[in-house]
DNA sequence: ATAATATATAATTATATATTTATATATCAA
DNA sequence: TTGATATATAAATATATAATTATATATTAT
């Protein structure tokens, strides 16, 4: 009867990373890092809709990679931490590196 | 007409984050950072099945994320590069401070 | 060569997720 | 207060992906 010893807290962890796993909100989180941007801002420099980037961005700020605050009719978000930016450097260099092979990977598009 | 200005590397970017943003994949890569393992002792060790260990783990091969070596009728695999661990150790650390709040994120499971 | 063990593969099924669509809310300007 | 602009929401649809199932391949031992 083998035990399911997987570490606590690696679900969190998965969902973590599934914000900076899928190519819109990934786009976006590379806009956040870069300082400040509107949702106009986003829609315009990804070409997302805005339904799309709004729902994205929620999903960002629950979960803790964005930070947003109101300016009259604008709402600016930001990035809430510097590690997601270390995150992002950290994946470039393994895809410069050991990861070069992803572009043949058929388990996902 | 806004032009689409998404830096180019994003998809592939995504894609890499991909191998990190599923329970049973960060699962398998947080014991392959510890060092090698056979399938037959991550499949133990998970509580996955055999099946689905090998596709996950065939992915993470192809993607770069792993490394493998046949020992006899086992197959050994590693994590490919140290940055795997940081990354895992980054997002850690971001769940500890910054990312609280994921676990209210509605967007996924 | 045959059986046993270890791993891989690929089609199917089940499920999760992204995107669109339509609409609602919020703020400002006139 | 009405219209315009900016953003949010939520249901519906479309799509991607994980897990299972059944089977194949590879290696070793007898």
């Amino acid at each position: 009867m083998p035990a399911i010893t997987v570490e606590p807290g690696t679900e969190l962890k998965s969902k973590l990373f599934r914000g900076f796993s899928d190519g819109s909100r990934l786009s976006i989180l590379e806009i956040l890092v870069e300082g400040d941007a509107t949702v106009g801002e986003i829609v315009e420099r990804t070409g997302l809709s805005q339904p799309n980037v709004s729902n994205h961005l929620r999903c960002l700020s629950e979960c803790g990679l964005a930070l947003s605050r109101r300016d009259g009719r604008h709402v600016h978000y930001r990035a809430s931490d510097s590690r997601v930016h270390e995150i992002i450097q950290l994946a470039e260099e393994l895809l410069a590196d050991s990861a070069k092979g992803i572009y043949e990977c058929t388990r996902y598009e």
